[in-house]
DNA sequence: CTGAATCCGTGGCGATACTG
DNA sequence: CAGTATCGCCACGGATTCAG
Protein backbone atom coordinates (compact mmCIF):
# COMPACT_ATOMS: atom_id res chain seq x y z
CA UNK A 1 0.00 0.00 0.00
CA UNK A 2 2.93 2.14 0.59
CA UNK A 3 3.55 2.58 -2.62
CA UNK A 4 0.18 4.12 -3.92
CA UNK A 5 0.36 6.92 -0.74
CA UNK A 6 2.03 8.95 -3.33
CA UNK A 7 -0.87 8.54 -5.99
CA UNK A 8 -3.27 9.34 -3.12
CA UNK A 9 -1.36 12.32 -1.61
CA UNK A 10 -1.16 13.63 -4.97
CA UNK A 11 -4.85 12.97 -5.61
CA UNK A 12 -5.50 14.98 -2.28
CA UNK A 13 -3.88 17.55 -3.23
CA UNK A 14 -5.44 17.85 -6.78
CA UNK A 15 -9.03 17.47 -4.65
CA UNK A 16 -8.08 20.20 -2.39
CA UNK A 17 -7.10 22.48 -5.08
CA UNK A 18 -9.35 22.36 -7.24
CA UNK A 19 -11.96 22.77 -4.26
CA UNK A 20 -9.81 25.39 -3.47
CA UNK A 21 -10.10 27.37 -6.90
CA UNK A 22 -13.98 26.08 -6.90
CA UNK A 23 -14.54 28.47 -3.89
CA UNK A 24 -12.10 31.52 -5.42
CA UNK A 25 -13.04 32.78 -8.87
CA UNK A 26 -10.02 35.57 -8.53
CA UNK A 27 -7.65 33.03 -8.49
CA UNK A 28 -9.15 31.46 -11.09
CA UNK A 29 -9.02 33.86 -13.29
CA UNK A 30 -5.46 34.46 -11.79
CA UNK A 31 -4.92 30.70 -12.59
CA UNK A 32 -5.87 32.17 -16.56
CA UNK A 33 -3.92 34.97 -16.65
CA UNK A 34 -0.91 33.81 -15.51
CA UNK A 35 -0.15 32.11 -18.34
CA UNK A 36 2.58 33.77 -20.52
CA UNK A 37 1.19 33.58 -23.70
CA UNK A 38 -2.53 34.13 -22.31
CA UNK A 39 -2.10 38.43 -21.94
CA UNK A 40 -0.46 38.11 -25.09
CA UNK A 41 -2.52 37.06 -26.74
CA UNK A 42 -5.24 39.08 -25.55
CA UNK A 43 -3.11 42.13 -26.43
CA UNK A 44 -2.60 40.84 -29.48
CA UNK A 45 -6.50 40.37 -30.51
CA UNK A 46 -7.82 43.84 -28.84
CA UNK A 47 -6.94 45.50 -31.58
CA UNK A 48 -9.04 43.52 -33.96
CA UNK A 49 -9.46 40.08 -35.34
CA UNK A 50 -6.27 37.91 -36.29
CA UNK A 51 -5.73 34.56 -38.53
CA UNK A 52 -3.39 31.44 -36.45
CA UNK A 53 -0.25 32.43 -38.40
CA UNK A 54 -0.30 36.41 -37.86
CA UNK A 55 -0.62 35.40 -34.11
CA UNK A 56 2.13 32.99 -34.44
CA UNK A 57 4.10 35.98 -36.38
CA UNK A 58 3.30 38.68 -34.11
CA UNK A 59 3.95 37.17 -30.61
CA UNK A 60 7.66 35.84 -31.45
CA UNK A 61 8.47 33.12 -29.80
CA UNK A 62 5.63 31.02 -29.35
CA UNK A 63 5.35 27.71 -30.36
CA UNK A 64 3.17 26.05 -32.53
CA UNK A 65 1.68 23.92 -29.44
CA UNK A 66 1.95 26.28 -27.04
CA UNK A 67 -0.77 28.65 -29.08
CA UNK A 68 -2.75 25.96 -29.92
CA UNK A 69 -2.96 25.30 -26.72
CA UNK A 70 -3.86 28.69 -25.34
CA UNK A 71 -5.81 29.50 -27.95
CA UNK A 72 -8.47 26.21 -27.05
CA UNK A 73 -8.21 27.34 -23.83
CA UNK A 74 -8.87 30.80 -24.10
CA UNK A 75 -12.00 29.65 -26.50
CA UNK A 76 -13.39 27.45 -23.95
CA UNK A 77 -13.67 30.06 -21.14
CA UNK A 78 -15.10 31.88 -24.02
CA UNK A 79 -12.86 35.31 -24.30
CA UNK A 80 -12.12 34.12 -27.67
CA UNK A 81 -14.24 32.60 -30.69
CA UNK A 82 -12.60 31.05 -33.38
CA UNK A 83 -14.05 31.24 -36.71
CA UNK A 84 -13.16 28.60 -39.55
CA UNK A 85 -13.41 29.69 -43.25
CA UNK A 86 -13.64 26.35 -45.29
CA UNK A 87 -11.56 28.18 -48.14
CA UNK A 88 -8.26 26.55 -49.64
CA UNK A 89 -5.74 26.61 -47.99
CA UNK A 90 -7.98 26.78 -44.62
CA UNK A 91 -8.36 30.10 -43.10
CA UNK A 92 -9.07 30.46 -39.46
CA UNK A 93 -9.42 33.79 -37.65
CA UNK A 94 -9.38 34.40 -33.25
CA UNK A 95 -11.32 37.59 -32.03
CA UNK A 96 -11.73 38.90 -28.94
CA UNK A 97 -15.61 38.26 -27.41
CA UNK A 98 -17.85 40.23 -25.41
CA UNK A 99 -16.24 38.31 -22.45
CA UNK A 100 -12.91 38.85 -23.74
CA UNK A 101 -13.27 42.25 -24.29
CA UNK A 102 -14.82 43.07 -20.69
CA UNK A 103 -11.45 41.68 -19.28
CA UNK A 104 -9.57 44.49 -21.23
CA UNK A 105 -9.93 46.81 -18.21
CA UNK A 106 -9.08 44.93 -15.89
CA UNK A 107 -5.59 44.04 -17.89
CA UNK A 108 -5.51 47.58 -18.38
CA UNK A 109 -5.42 48.14 -14.13
CA UNK A 110 -2.84 45.83 -13.80
CA UNK A 111 -0.73 47.32 -16.70
CA UNK A 112 -1.38 50.75 -15.28
CA UNK A 113 0.14 49.98 -11.57
CA UNK A 114 2.81 48.21 -13.30
CA UNK A 115 4.09 50.92 -15.41
CA UNK A 116 3.75 53.31 -12.26
CA UNK A 117 5.35 51.00 -9.52
CA UNK A 118 7.77 48.91 -11.70
CA UNK A 119 10.90 51.68 -10.93
CA UNK A 120 10.16 50.93 -7.08
CA UNK A 121 10.20 47.12 -7.53
CA UNK A 122 13.34 47.51 -9.41
CA UNK A 123 14.86 49.65 -6.99
CA UNK A 124 13.62 47.48 -4.17
CA UNK A 125 15.44 44.69 -5.54
CA UNK A 126 18.67 45.99 -6.65
CA UNK A 127 18.51 47.32 -2.58
CA UNK A 128 17.72 43.60 -1.54
CA UNK A 129 20.59 42.17 -3.63
CA UNK A 130 23.17 44.27 -2.74
CA UNK A 131 22.24 44.21 1.05
CA UNK A 132 23.69 40.66 1.19
CA UNK B 1 28.03 21.89 -32.96
CA UNK B 2 24.78 20.18 -33.54
CA UNK B 3 25.24 19.06 -30.15
CA UNK B 4 24.83 22.49 -28.68
CA UNK B 5 21.85 24.04 -30.63
CA UNK B 6 19.42 22.86 -28.06
CA UNK B 7 21.66 24.66 -25.58
CA UNK B 8 22.03 27.34 -27.52
CA UNK B 9 18.19 28.15 -27.90
CA UNK B 10 17.09 27.66 -24.75
CA UNK B 11 19.52 30.69 -24.06
CA UNK B 12 18.42 32.46 -26.59
CA UNK B 13 14.46 32.21 -25.49
CA UNK B 14 15.27 32.57 -22.00
CA UNK B 15 17.33 35.98 -23.24
CA UNK B 16 14.44 37.13 -25.18
CA UNK B 17 12.20 36.14 -22.46
CA UNK B 18 14.21 38.33 -19.75
CA UNK B 19 14.64 41.36 -22.42
CA UNK B 20 10.66 41.54 -22.88
CA UNK B 21 10.05 41.18 -19.44
CA UNK B 22 11.89 43.94 -18.77
CA UNK B 23 9.99 46.28 -21.49
CA UNK B 24 6.78 44.95 -20.05
CA UNK B 25 5.90 45.70 -16.48
CA UNK B 26 2.75 44.24 -16.66
CA UNK B 27 3.82 40.97 -17.79
CA UNK B 28 6.18 41.00 -14.99
CA UNK B 29 3.84 42.03 -12.57
CA UNK B 30 1.67 39.34 -13.96
CA UNK B 31 4.18 36.70 -13.34
CA UNK B 32 4.32 37.59 -9.56
CA UNK B 33 0.82 37.86 -9.27
CA UNK B 34 0.27 34.56 -10.71
CA UNK B 35 2.36 32.73 -8.22
CA UNK B 36 0.08 30.09 -6.56
CA UNK B 37 0.80 31.60 -3.00
CA UNK B 38 1.64 35.61 -3.81
CA UNK B 39 -1.90 36.06 -3.87
CA UNK B 40 -2.98 34.04 -0.89
CA UNK B 41 -0.45 35.65 1.37
CA UNK B 42 -1.22 39.36 0.51
CA UNK B 43 -4.48 38.35 1.12
CA UNK B 44 -3.67 37.18 4.83
CA UNK B 45 -1.34 40.43 5.26
CA UNK B 46 -4.25 42.49 4.33
CA UNK B 47 -6.04 42.64 7.61
CA UNK B 48 -2.77 43.58 9.29
CA UNK B 49 0.98 41.55 10.29
CA UNK B 50 1.07 38.05 11.04
CA UNK B 51 3.91 36.04 12.11
CA UNK B 52 5.59 33.23 9.96
CA UNK B 53 3.97 30.59 11.79
CA UNK B 54 0.57 31.77 11.52
CA UNK B 55 0.75 32.37 8.00
CA UNK B 56 1.38 28.92 7.65
CA UNK B 57 -1.44 28.01 9.06
CA UNK B 58 -3.80 30.51 8.17
CA UNK B 59 -2.65 29.07 4.75
CA UNK B 60 -3.56 25.87 4.59
CA UNK B 61 -1.39 23.52 2.16
CA UNK B 62 1.79 25.39 2.14
CA UNK B 63 4.74 24.15 2.25
CA UNK B 64 7.79 25.75 4.76
CA UNK B 65 9.62 25.58 1.47
CA UNK B 66 7.32 27.61 -0.34
CA UNK B 67 6.03 30.00 2.63
CA UNK B 68 9.76 31.12 2.58
CA UNK B 69 10.64 31.32 -1.00
CA UNK B 70 7.37 33.09 -1.79
CA UNK B 71 8.11 35.48 1.03
CA UNK B 72 11.88 36.36 0.54
CA UNK B 73 10.54 37.16 -3.36
CA UNK B 74 7.56 39.95 -2.11
CA UNK B 75 9.98 41.10 0.23
CA UNK B 76 12.88 41.24 -2.43
CA UNK B 77 9.98 43.22 -4.37
CA UNK B 78 9.18 45.83 -1.00
CA UNK B 79 5.35 44.54 -1.40
CA UNK B 80 6.15 42.79 1.97
CA UNK B 81 8.34 43.67 5.51
CA UNK B 82 9.90 41.25 7.85
CA UNK B 83 10.88 41.97 10.88
CA UNK B 84 12.80 39.83 13.28
CA UNK B 85 12.31 40.44 17.09
CA UNK B 86 15.14 38.97 18.92
CA UNK B 87 13.46 37.11 21.82
CA UNK B 88 13.43 33.87 22.71
CA UNK B 89 12.31 31.98 21.01
CA UNK B 90 13.20 34.13 17.77
CA UNK B 91 9.89 35.99 16.40
CA UNK B 92 9.40 37.47 13.30
CA UNK B 93 6.77 39.49 11.61
CA UNK B 94 5.46 39.78 8.23
CA UNK B 95 3.60 43.08 6.78
CA UNK B 96 2.16 44.83 3.51
CA UNK B 97 4.61 47.57 2.68
CA UNK B 98 3.17 50.85 1.18
CA UNK B 99 3.83 49.12 -2.21
CA UNK B 100 2.32 46.36 -1.06
CA UNK B 101 -0.78 48.16 -0.12
CA UNK B 102 -1.27 49.83 -3.23
CA UNK B 103 -1.46 47.06 -4.72
CA UNK B 104 -4.51 45.36 -2.70
CA UNK B 105 -7.06 47.84 -5.16
CA UNK B 106 -5.72 46.04 -8.37
CA UNK B 107 -6.07 42.73 -6.76
CA UNK B 108 -9.69 43.96 -5.57
CA UNK B 109 -10.25 45.06 -9.56
CA UNK B 110 -9.39 41.64 -10.52
CA UNK B 111 -11.57 39.70 -7.64
CA UNK B 112 -14.59 41.51 -8.56
CA UNK B 113 -14.01 40.92 -12.89
CA UNK B 114 -13.80 37.35 -11.21
CA UNK B 115 -16.56 37.03 -8.99
CA UNK B 116 -18.64 39.28 -11.48
CA UNK B 117 -17.98 37.26 -14.89
CA UNK B 118 -16.85 33.62 -13.44
CA UNK B 119 -20.15 31.86 -14.18
CA UNK B 120 -20.20 33.14 -17.88
CA UNK B 121 -16.70 31.31 -17.53
CA UNK B 122 -17.94 28.70 -16.40
CA UNK B 123 -21.13 27.80 -18.50
CA UNK B 124 -18.60 29.30 -21.29
CA UNK B 125 -16.29 25.40 -20.68
CA UNK B 126 -19.44 23.74 -20.09
CA UNK B 127 -21.07 24.11 -23.76
CA UNK B 128 -17.61 23.62 -24.88
CA UNK B 129 -17.28 20.38 -23.55
CA UNK B 130 -20.41 19.32 -23.94
CA UNK B 131 -20.28 20.18 -27.87
CA UNK B 132 -17.77 17.99 -28.26
C1' DC C 1 -2.48 26.86 -43.60
C1' DT C 2 -3.94 24.99 -39.30
C1' DG C 3 -3.49 21.95 -36.49
C1' DA C 4 -2.73 16.87 -33.77
C1' DA C 5 0.45 13.57 -31.77
C1' DT C 6 4.70 12.23 -29.84
C1' DC C 7 9.09 12.35 -27.47
C1' DC C 8 11.93 14.24 -24.10
C1' DG C 9 14.70 17.48 -21.04
C1' DT C 10 14.31 20.34 -17.13
C1' DG C 11 12.70 23.10 -13.48
C1' DG C 12 9.36 23.65 -9.91
C1' DC C 13 7.33 21.85 -5.97
C1' DG C 14 6.45 18.78 -2.02
C1' DA C 15 8.41 15.86 1.54
C1' DT C 16 11.89 15.06 4.74
C1' DA C 17 15.58 15.93 7.79
C1' DC C 18 18.53 19.12 10.12
C1' DT C 19 20.02 23.87 12.52
C1' DG C 20 20.26 28.19 15.60
C1' DC D 1 9.92 29.23 16.33
C1' DA D 2 11.75 30.11 11.88
C1' DG D 3 14.00 28.73 8.84
C1' DT D 4 17.97 25.90 5.47
C1' DA D 5 19.45 21.82 2.69
C1' DT D 6 18.68 17.98 -0.04
C1' DC D 7 16.27 14.62 -2.92
C1' DG D 8 12.89 12.74 -6.11
C1' DC D 9 8.97 13.12 -8.98
C1' DC D 10 6.17 14.63 -12.62
C1' DA D 11 4.01 18.19 -15.19
C1' DC D 12 4.95 21.69 -18.43
C1' DG D 13 6.84 23.42 -22.52
C1' DG D 14 9.90 23.04 -26.85
C1' DA D 15 11.11 20.47 -30.91
C1' DT D 16 9.76 17.45 -34.23
C1' DT D 17 6.82 14.88 -37.15
C1' DC D 18 2.47 13.69 -39.37
C1' DA D 19 -2.33 14.94 -41.20
C1' DG D 20 -6.69 17.34 -43.38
Amino acid sequence: MATQTAAQRRDEARAAYDAYLACCPARELLDTLSDKWVSLILNALSDGPLRYSDLGRIIAGVSQKMLTQTLRGLERDGLVSRTVTPSVPVRVDYALTELGHDLQPVMLAIKRWAEGNIDQVHSARKAYDTRL
